[in-house]
This record gives structure tokens, sequence and C-alpha cells, in this order.
DNA sequence: AGTTGGCACTCAGTAGAGTGGAGTGCCAAA
DNA sequence: TTTGGCACTCCACTCTACTGAGTGCCAACT
């Protein structure tokens, strides 16, 4: 849903364009998404849906730009969208947008292909995305706040170092090693790893306490004791999701100014930032971020494009991408939304264990 | 050790700089490392270390770029070192280089602060070195190549769906899920678990075959098979080594050519390459390679410095600084040095059991 | 009333001429 | 061998003029 104006002073969209204002809306956007140039009257009489002469373009430009939707360089250039004009062109789409035939194929051939653990699945996820797009592409992974622990030990990796290690029902794998003041004998980290496991499993990584086992030998409670200690504090300092960036050095491609490179690149670095920017242009109901919507100043020159993935129906990940508001937004939306889905697919399939063959029943 | 001049026609340095010229060169690189502009005669007259008038200093300036340590831009500019003129700098080097105090209060501070399991820990440690010294930095940990399993299992994660965790002795824990037509008994799990345990532990991950296990019931066996591949099959696909890539929004600061900036981030994007070439680079012997040196064209105006981590005395990971071949190489150099040292000791101590605390009983 | 062609106008971008100055190479004197 | 002096080079900068894409406006047209 629009959601369009809540910007500054003059411009006032006081009711929707017409059919006319909105085509040559689009003209304008098309073609600056193409030549990266100001866009003249001439070039969009010229383009099909707009069937008026420059003059009469001339003058619904004045209009379009005395609303907000357009923006000139300077007096006798030619118009660029503003970010309201992008914000108008995804919002009023006709139709939703495909990929092409090469890059149906890509993401088709992508997915028969992929194998192993989510992360990697993830991770590559993000390199196809951004070739898909020519942008830069983030993938986050499921959090694992409401994964149980289905399994739980601690084995040893040195005489006096042991390793805890629980299974979370989402097929991840948490650790921690841990040192002790004595040598670990097999009897206790049997017994320790026994305790462990009764006490842990079923219970959420947030949900594990340090506590004082009773009815245990020394060395063994201690074991338990410290192990128990590591995990509560796994839960504290992990980072909830995995994020996975691909193709970042196309970032470098997408804006001139040296300085924006580096700042977006800089906000791509921290990846705690990235997260809450999918998710909150995600939980605002968009699906398209343009230039100062989601409200991070470095990426303010920026769109970003997000795609929930959901697993067994559940919300576990977004995919995302970040490009200059100047990108080709079908193609782009088109993207996330295909790979998203396929990702959806392949690990709720995966959960009831079947194959998700057919996707592509005669793959080699 | 040097490893200088293997490169093209007319440079000759037959033999090695005299003093004087040595001083010039080195004010060459100095200033130009500063500021960034040619250097003139005047400058190096001027700096300290070079005795004589902005005439000699000419003279001697053709020498030096007649033999290839410095070039010119255009007749009417100062000179600039060339990467031979870089590598006679880095060989000769008086003094070690050192870090500035602050930077020595950061690596403290970050390894005193710093906890958790050697993924993170190098993660975070990438980030720490691309701070010290404003370029890329790329840590490299250890291959587990030679870690031995110590433990195995195959846990459930829905009715058929399984999960097989080996837990390797450096830390390291694989997993893998694997799907089958039955559900799973309590009862099969730990006889295959028991099964697998008997079978991988002290072996390393390559040397997991698939074979068919004997005197087990059949769902077990089945389990113990699928499993056995599922392992056999990590091997062959897993990355050999974590890579971690800190900083890398710092290129776009060290170069103007957009083009540039790109390129090398698509390389840096590459994880297998960068492994290789700091691997290249360590094996040639050398700490730093200059320009065209390690043989990597999309980073040929790039300089890579190298340290080795080494944990219990064998090597076990790199870390890696990359910036613009005009960078102030001893204090990399220093902050590689010093990075990779306490990254030796940490996981050293971290085997033994120790803390590592004795590094800095003195230092705020 | 809306649309259109005509027209004067604006202004970024480019090219060319002129200038200043940093830096050089060379040479003769110390 | 070193040095100051000097003519020379050539980039970087400024100023000017010019071009042309594109505009806004207006009168004529449908």
């Amino acid at each position: 849903m629009p959601r369009a104006h809540n910007s500054s002073g003059p411009p006032r969209p006081s009711e929707e364009l017409d059919g006319r204002r909105a085509a040559i809306l689009d003209a304008v956007v098309a073609e600056y998404v193409e030549t990266a140039q100001p866009v003249g009257s001439a070039a969009v009489a010229r383009s099909a849906g707009v069937g008026v002469s420059p003059a009469t373009v001339r003058a619904e430009m004045v209009a379009l730009e005395r609303e907000g939707y357009l923006t000139q360089p300077h007096t006798s250039a030619g118009r660029i969208p503003t970010d309201l004009g992008y914000r108008f062109f995804v919002d009023h789409l006709s139709e939703p947008g495909v990929l092409g035939p090469t890059q149906r194929s890509q993401v088709a051939r992508f997915f028969s292909q992929v194998r192993g653990e989510m992360e990697e699945v993830l991770e590559r996820t993000s390199a196809l995305l951004a070739e898909l797009t020519s942008h830069a592409a983030v993938v986050v992974g499921p959090s694992h706040d409401t994964a149980r622990i289905v399994s739980a030990q601690v084995v040893r990796l040195a005489s006096r170092v042991g390793l805890v290690i629980a299974v979370l029902d989402d097929g991840a794998v948490e650790k921690a090693t841990v040192e002790f003041d004595d040598d670990l004998a097999d009897e206790s980290l049997s017994v320790a790893s026994a305790a462990l496991a009764e006490r842990f499993v079923g219970l959420a990584l947030r949900e594990v306490r340090a506590e004082e086992p009773i009815g245990l030998d020394p060395l063994s409670a201690s074991i338990v004791t410290r192990s128990l200690e590591a995990v509560a504090s796994i839960a504290e300092r992990r980072e909830p999701e995995h994020v996975f960036i691909g193709g970042s050095s196309r970032i470098a491609s997408s804006f001139d100014a040296v300085e924006t490179v580096r700042s977006v690149l800089a906000t791509l670095e921290q990846q705690l930032v990235v997260v809450h920017l999918l998710n909150d242009v995600l939980d605002s109901g968009l699906s398209v971020a343009i230039g100062g919507e989601h409200g991070y100043e470095p990426l303010a020159s920026c769109a970003v494009i997000v795609a929930p993935i959901a697993i067994e129906g559940a919300p576990s990940g977004v995919v995302g991408i970040l490009g200059p508001t100047r990108m080709n937004y079908p193609e782009a939306m088109a993207a996330a939304e295909v790979v998203s889905s396929k990702l959806s697919r392949r690990f709720t399939a995966a959960r009831h264990g079947e194959s998700d063959g057919k996707e592509d029943p005669h793959r080699g």
C-alpha cells in the first residue's frame, strides 16, 4: 500500500496522479534507470505510453516537479525522479516484474545444485542474489531464539580443556570451550554430559541458567557448573542471527562519490545494523525502502528491497537487496521474491524430510 | 631477505645503493606516504638524514630513477617510489617499526577483553587490525586438515531428519543433516551413535570413508551408512579454512579509481583466492608483497602484509593487511606482527588451559 | 480548454588561451 | 664533488567563449 508522502513542505500530491502524469513519471524512471542521465521532455514524448508532444510533457513535468515527484539538477537539464517519484513508481507497478530467462535458469540451476547445511546455502544464496541483480545482497538466517536444545554433552579437547556442545532443533550447533583446574576423567565427563543433557534438553538457549547441581561427585559437579555458565554466556553474547553479504564490491560501481561508497560499505560491515535495517523495513510492511524511508542516514542514497523467508510458515529470516535508488525495481523485486520463496520452500521441505525435487523433476 | 629485482629491462641496481641514495629514497617514501604528492628535491633536502642541497638530491634522484626505484609522473613533477623503491625501503628498514601508544593500548584492551570461541576471536581480530592500520585486514584460521575427531554422534531433529555431529580436537564442530526414509527410533539412534563414535574417533575428517557397517540392526545400519556418507562429503565440500575480512570499506578510501576499488573488493569476496594469496606470500618467505610481486593482477596496485599465526609452534593460519602500495609499511608490519603473536600466544595458552593474563601484567 | 510548434533563454560542459609556479636538467663556479 | 644559478618544461588553474540540450512561455491551432 502506498505510504507515500509523509515528507516535507511544498510537495502536495493532493490526489493521485492522473494516468498521463503517471505514464510520464514511469517513462522518466525507466529512462533514468537505464541511462543515468537527466531525462528531457523529448525523450519522454518519444517513449511508448505517452502520446503527446514534448511541450505538453514539459507542462506536466512542471506539475510533477511541483508535487515532488521529479527534480531538476539545474535549470536547463532534464528531470530525474525524487525518492517520492520512485516510491510512486513502485507503488503503482502494473506488472509484478519478471526475471529474464538467463536469470531464471541461473536460479533453477542454483537451487538444484546447492547442497549442505543452512549456513552454507544462505551464504551462497547471497552471492546468487548479488549476481542476479548486480547489487549487493544480504541474507539473514533464522534467529535461534525459539529453538530448543535437543542434545547436550561435554567432550575433552585437552587434558584440562573441555568443549560443551548444544544441538538445537533447527540444526544449529552451539559450543563453548571451558577450562578446568583439574584433569578431566572420562568418568566425570560422561556423568557431567548426562547431567547436562538432563538439564538442557527441551530448553531454549536463553532459558539455560547457571545453577548448582546436586548429588554429583565434586569433579562432575564442577564440570556441569562451568558448562552451564558457558552455555548461558553463549546465549548472551551470540549474535542473534547469521548474516551473509554478497556482492559488496558492486557498491563501488553504483555510486560515483567515493565517500558514499565508503560509508555504505562501512554500514554493511556492521552486521547488526544490517539485520535491524532489514527487519525494520519488513516490520513496517514494506518490501521496498527508498532513500531516507528506512531512517539510516548513511544509506540515504540507497534503496533496500526485502523479502521474508518463511520456514513452515513462520518468519525465519529475510533476503535483501541493497543498491542505489536508481535501480531496476521490478527486476530486483522479482529476484528477491523468487529467491526468498525458493529458500522458504527448500528449508520447509528439508524439515519434513522430503526432497524438494518437485521444483525441478528432471534435474541432472 | 631482499628478493628485490626480478623485473624487466632497464632498471639495473647493479650493486646496493650507497647510504646517501638510500637516505634519499627513504625520504621520498616517507614524504609520499604522508602527502600522496610527488616529492621534489627541495622537500627531500629539507628532510633529516639528507645533508645535501637540492641540486645534489636532483642528481641522485636521476640515478635512482635510472635504476628503477623512483619514477616521475611527468617531466616537471617530483618523484614517487616505484614498487621496487618500496621493496628496497622495506628490505632496509633500520628500525622494526612500532605502534603508537594509542594503538598499543587498543591492542592490549582488545586482547584482555575478547572472549569466546576461536571463530569469534578471529573475526573480531580482523576488525581490530583494520582499525589499527586503516586498511582492510584478513585473518585466516587454522585448517582442520590434521584435526582428529574426538566425538561423534547422531541426533534427531525431526522424526525423519537426523543431524550428524563430529567434534574435532581443535574445538571445531562439523555437522550434516541427513534425511531418512523411516522414523528414527531412539534405540537405533543410540546404537548408531555408538557405532559412529567407534568408527570416527581418532580419524581426521578426510579419512572418513563410507563403508557398510556389519552386525547392526537394519535401521541403525542405514543410519550409520548415511551418516558416514554425510561426513565424508563434508570433508570434500568444506572450505579448508575460515576467513574473516575486516574493514573492507577502507579500500574505498585507498584508491581514487573506482574501478580499482571494485576489482579489489571483488577479489576480497573470493575467500579462497584470499587464502591462497596470503599463503603464497607466506610460502615465498616474504612478509610483504608489493604491487605485482604476488602475481594477482587485480591486486597489482596493492601491497599485502602477512604474519603467521602459530599455535603450539605449528603454523595455524595467518593475518594479513591489504592496502595501497602507498602505505605506512613500518606501522602496518608492526601491527601485523603484534596481532599475530598475540593471537598465537592466546591460542597456545588456551590449549594448555592456562590463562593468558601474564601477557600484559603492566600494560594499561 | 487542452495541445502544440515556435522561440528566446538558461546554464552545464567543453575547448582554447593565458598564466603561475613547482620542479627539473644542465652548467659553471666553488 | 657539491652547489647556486638559470633556462626550460609542463601541470594545474583561471578566464573566456561557445555549443547545445533542455527549458519556460506564448500565441496559434484543434
